[in-house]
DNA sequence: CAGTGAGCGAGCTTCCGCTTGACTT
């Protein structure tokens, strides 16, 4: 029995620790938290004093037992969870709920796992810091009553199970906000002037020289008559400025950088970063992955030092501490670094090489010198005018942490690339090939994605890095937002060519706008959105956390007391929520587009039990109203009246084939035709409005066609098995089961003896479920019923 | 696998932050 007990959070930490501490020391972890408020209810006695009622939760009370009995074993209990404010609270809800003695109990805290780190700790024990403590419980509190609270308002005004809170609230505020942005941008178009000069070098040699004016033009007229001057005018290089410039490296991963990063550079999700980083760490290979920490230890900068030097040299050497300056930062982590810095790539899933390999070059070019540049800027008069030609080019005189790294931005990609000028003298005369006026328009706000959203997120304070991947979540699985495309608009553009002294006028067409897997708000997002921000505009402001935040850090240095705090805020909050359950609307984001020409009854739009519709009359009139589910690509909020009414042909009856009605409407699944009791999908390419009946009959052929040939063969005494064509190639099906054909094999030569073979290899899916429920019967009764089923 | 849209009203849903598994097509 070990004298020492040491408990952490993390078991991967506590496996770690115990190589250090030695045999004197037994090392356990907490799992996180181990008791939170009831989750029955609120699990808060407003009647006294806001005591919150704290329960040990059910998947730890294993956990709390097992280390009730290890503390009654040990001299000493060392409670080592992290150094920050849920740390804290970690180490005071285990020394109330293990029912540690103040003699017998140390608090101790490092933020890096190193030896020296551990062993200062164990020689600087503290007590548990009360108000740091205190502050969490006004954190838990207040959340609680937010999330409690304003959920249940929307389940009565708006849908059930939906649910708000102070975090995920403003998440999907952001994006309803942006989208309104968007909406409301209108681009504003300009002239830009771009130029090819050439010249003669000094050995002879004609050489190019790409430059753009240094002004637009806001109007064509103008643009128009810039270039008529042009047509006779000089052109010769005023001045030649040369200067040199620095890239400094980015600082090593935080959580929400390295979501970032991944997302940009890999093409990860939130959560997938956050599955691969975990089992990195896990597996040894780098430091904890929740971090909002740009800090390396000594070690770490130690070992980079070594690396660097051998694999560049001494001169590419640089060792810089980073400081943090995002807000509510808590820095109870290290970065997030490789553990070994020799250590270049790992073992292990194509993914965890990809995503090592980006946090080793990044702790490794964060040591890394500056790299030097030297950006040249040639600049052009125009005889007759007084706007200047710019070209501009970079070298790279020492490349520094640039040979290993590079960040990546979300911005679109500038497609000319500045690189190295001809050498040209000061009052050269240059002759131009051609110079083109061509109409650009400014960018509307790019909509977020999941990495993008979280640095917003981290920018305003709000989430912390255990839960911006869950919080991403939870808003797409309430359908506030979701994940899409939106592809190219065309959009027209005018181009004016100066070439052998005459101008050409021509329009060109271009794809602009293009965005992939971005968030967008639903219909439910908006309404739900809209009503919070109305009725409790305190709450869904961005600065909400950052002045709670201001309010907790008093109650940390002592200043006030939490259950004050908390009394300042229910007092106000709470008459709201039972104002807004007792006088609002029920919330439907009703939008009046106007009248149908044909009916002259009122067109409108809004939310109804199945999604949003669009509905002709009123459920005053006598006569019913006409309803009509909006497209999925469609939303209340941008719908047009004349998109709306187009919704109301549907239904369309399409002509006859073989004495039975084609109709086409559209559906759950796209749009379809209806011939008989058969539906037939359009494929993408026909207009469910244009489909004429020659086309339908030739859809319902072609599905026919596909239909005959999907039955390569039957076998077996009852034709029990058979072979047939999919949506991913050929594959046999057996008593509801469907099986594989092993690449190479003929499935038109398949015997019923090979069938069964590979029956036989490939083990019934029902067979597996029954062997797994049992398995977890043992643990979660809730599992065998559903395997049952 | 493709038509819905009013309604008896039971009993359910929900937060944020710490941490890992357990389960599965």
């Amino acid at each position: 029995m070990s004298k020492n007990l040491v408990i952490v959070e993390s078991p991967a930490k506590a496996k770690t620790i115990e190589k250090f501490l030695g045999k004197d020391y037994q090392v356990m972890s907490s799992f996180g938290h181990i008791r939170d408020l009831a989750e029955k209810g609120i699990g808060i006695d407003f009647e006294n004093n806001y005591q919150p009622q704290y329960v040990v939760s059910a998947d730890k009370k294993k956990t709390v037992s097992e280390l009730k009995k290890a503390s009654k074993d040990a001299e000493i209990v060392w409670l080592a969870s992290d150094e920050d404010r849920e740390g804290e609270a970690i180490a005071w809800h285990l020394y109330e709920e293990l029912k540690l003695k103040k003699d017998s109990t140390r608090r101790i805290v490092f933020h890096e796992i190193t030896k020296d780190a551990i062993l200062h700790a164990i020689e600087n024990p503290r007590d548990i810091d009360v108000n740091l403590v205190d502050a969490q419980q006004a954190r838990r509190v207040l959340d609680r009553i937010v999330g409690f609270e304003l959920s249940p308002i929307l389940w009565r005004k708006v849908r059930p199970s939906l649910s708000a809170g102070r975090v995920q609230s403003v998440a999907v505020r952001l994006i309803v906000d942006r989208e309104r942005e968007i909406n409301q941008f209108v681009p504003e178009a300009s002239y830009r002037v771009n130029a090819v000069f050439s010249s003669v070098d000094a050995n002879g040699k004609t050489v190019e020289l790409k430059a753009e004016l240094q002004q637009r033009f806001a109007i064509k007229v103008e643009a128009l008559a810039f270039l008529e001057t042009c047509k006779n005018a000089q052109f010769s290089i005023d001045d030649i400025i040369t200067k040199p410039a620095k890239k400094s490296p980015a600082p090593p991963f935080t959580t929400s950088t390295l979501q970032q990063e991944a997302a940009r550079k890999l093409g990860f999700s939130v959560a997938q970063t956050m599955q691969v980083a975990q089992r990195l760490y896990e597996a040894g290979k780098i430091t904890y992955m929740r971090t909002d920490s740009v800090n390396l230890s000594n070690l770490a900068l130690g070992a980079s030092k070594v690396e660097i030097i051998s694999m560049a040299g001494q001169k590419y050497v640089h060792i810089r501490k980073f400081n943090n300056k995002t807000k509510g930062a808590q820095e109870a982590h290290e970065a997030i670094r490789p553990s070994y810095m020799n250590t270049h790539t790992v073992e292990g899933t194509v993914q965890e090489k990809r995503l090592y390999e980006l946090i080793w070059k990044r702790t490794i070019a964060s040591q890394m010198a500056d790299a030097e540049l030297e950006k040249t800027s040639i600049y052009i008069n125009v005889s007759g005018s007084q706007h200047q030609f710019v070209a501009s080019g970079e070298v790279i005189v020492f490349d520094g942490f640039l040979k290993v790294y590079m960040e990546s931005t979300d911005d679109e990609v500038d497609s000319e690339k500045e690189s190295l000028l001809p050498a040209m003298k000061n009052g050269e005369k240059l002759l131009t090939t051609e110079i083109v006026a061509q109409e650009r328009f400014s960018q509307k706000p790019p909509r977020y994605g999941e990495a993008s959203l979280v640095r917003k997120m981290e920018e305003l304070g709000i989430g912390r890095p255990s839960t911006y991947a869950p919080t991403i979540s939870t808003i797409q699985n309430r359908s506030y937002v979701e994940k899409g495309d939106r592809p190219a608009e065309k959009r027209e553009y005018n181009v004016l060519k100066l070439k052998v002294g005459k101008i050409t006028d021509k329009i060109k067409e271009e794809n602009a706008g293009a965005e992939k897997s971005k968030l967008f708000p639903t219909d439910i997002g908006t309404v739900v959105n809209d009503f919070l921000t109305e009725y409790f505009p305190t709450i869904l402001n961005y600065n909400f956390t950052a002045d709670v935040e201001k309010e907790f850090d008093s109650i940390a240095d002592g200043k006030i007391k939490w259950t004050k705090s908390i009394d300042k805020f229910y007092k106000k909050f709470h008459p709201i929520v039972e104002d807004t359950m007792k006088n609002s609307e029920r919330q439907v984001g009703e939008r009046i587009l106007g009248i149908d020409p044909t009916s002259g009854r009122q067109l409108s739009v809004k939310l109804g039990k199945y999604g949003p519709l669009a509905q002709i009359g009123t459920s005053e009139e006598e006569e019913k109203p006409l309803f009509a589910s909006l497209r999925k690509e469609q939303s209340i909020e941008s719908i047009t009246l004349d998109e709306a009414l187009d919704l109301f042909k549907l239904p369309r009856q399409i002509g006859e084939f073989e004495g039975k009605v084609m109709t086409v409407a559209i559906g759950r699944f796209g749009p379809y035709i209806r011939h008989d009791v058969s539906f037939y999908s359009l494929p993408k390419t026909d207009d469910p409005m244009e489909v004429t009946t020659e086309r339908a009959i030739e859809i319902i052929e072609e599905k026919r066609e596909v239909e005959k040939n999907r039955i390569i063969q039957t076998l077996g005494e009852n034709a029990e098995i058979q072979v047939l064509n999919g949506r991913f190639g050929p594959y046999f099906t057996c008593d509801k089961v469907n099986y594989k054909i092993p690449k190479g094999t003929d499935p038109a030569m398949l015997t019923l003896e090979r069938c069964q073979e590979l029956m036989a290899a490939q083990p019934e899916a029902g067979a597996k479920k029954k062997a797994f429920g049992r398995k977890a019967a043992v643990i979660k009764p809730k599992a065998k019923a559903k395997s049952k089923k």
